[in-house]
DNA sequence: CCAAAAATATACCGTTTGGTATATTAAATA
DNA sequence: TATTTAATATACCAAACGGTATATTTTTGG
């Protein structure tokens, strides 16, 4: 019922996140949460269980608002393929609105986890899971209501699609060259332009 | 002029390298250098200068062996296009290749060295470079040879194309799947056979 | 084979790590 | 406002960290 720990909680995570994101599990000791936080052991203790605990509820956190980001931009196109050009539109912002985040979290916690948190790995498997299914999805209805041609698999697309932006963001932040990002983006486009469209 | 240093530098480097390539850097201790190794710090301390210049080490040892490893399969064609496709060719034993490595090392090392260690983030991003350019001169080659059209802008196309296997490999990786490696090279060989090909 | 040099092992350093038990403070309830 | 409860701060723990000085062992060259 207290409104208190949520709200420490929240900022916590708020501020946590990105380091976690940026650095990874193992170079992120709890000293980095407490002097970022302002607060002590005791206060990171009472709102989480341990630092794995924190290190997952920071993936979730970032997810979310990425998830959340994504999905007002596509609320403006009522179209199935309208959303799929929003969706390189989104990531052509990508670079920096990611950086906010401390890095794409799928990318940066999807390499991190492996070999070293199971738990991770899991949670950045669900995320990927439940985009491409969503991608997929949006091709179907763009399918049924006649705007892209019946001959594509929709989740083989899909995979194609999340495969070539993960590619993207990886050589634009290795190189810090947002170049990579705006060719293959260009790239997609042309490809639902050319073999989407109906 | 004394060998034995050298034969100890090499042995620690193949223990070690796919260590930190799995790892990381910051979840590579020195205690899982001397465990693996089966050697003791002044062992280790002895042949290299400190943490990082170990870990810089390793992963010119585990790209230097990935290079040569792709040097000698591209031999097994003469003409510019058919070492291109002698390239997706490799990359479809890739996963099963780069375990052996600890993973891919362009990809763990780029994401991990990102924000935490420049001089390891700095080699990366010159390996990417040059595997870059070597594609780039290999398209080149093959306009000159008149087996690609000359339309092509070579270094577009080696991005692209290293973008699209980079992606590849992190999906792969990530989802433990061995498909989105495969499904990206019949992409890339369709690309090669209807838009490069003369 | 023996001395010099090189390479490796041992023992130790101060610091930081994640985590916890307890004391203190702040907030909610009555 | 008094009392209970929740939240945070403090002080501490053993273990592990990267690194080093020195002792010991191996190797090398005469």
């Amino acid at each position: 019922m207290t409104t208190k720990a949520a709200l420490t909680s929240q900022y916590i995570l708020e501020i946590v996140a990105p380091i976690f994101n940026k650095n990874g599990y193992a170079a992120t000791s709890l000293s980095d949460v407490t002097n970022a936080t302002g607060l002590t052991k005791g206060a990171i203790y009472g709102n989480f269980k341990n630092k794995e605990d924190l290190a997952i509820a920071s993936f979730v956190f970032t997810v979310k608002n990425m998830m959340k980001r994504i999905a007002d931009h596509l609320s403006h196109s009522d179209s199935p393929i309208g959303k799929l050009f929003l969706i390189t539109d989104f990531y052509r912002n990508y670079y920096d609105y990611s950086k906010e985040l401390g890095g794409c979290p799928i990318l940066n916690i999807g390499v991190d986890a492996n070999n070293q948190n199971t738990l991770l790995l899991q949670k950045v498997k669900h995320v990927i899971e439940r985009i491409q299914d969503q991608v997929a999805t949006l091709i179907e209805d763009g399918i049924e209501a006649g705007e892209i041609s019946s001959e594509i698999n929709a989740m083989y697309f899909a995979k194609r699609l999340d495969t070539m932006i993960q590619g993207a963001i990886f050589m634009t932040y290795t190189m810090d060259d947002n170049f990579y990002i705006q060719d293959t983006m260009d790239l997609i486009d042309n490809i639902i332009d050319k073999e989407l469209k109906i």
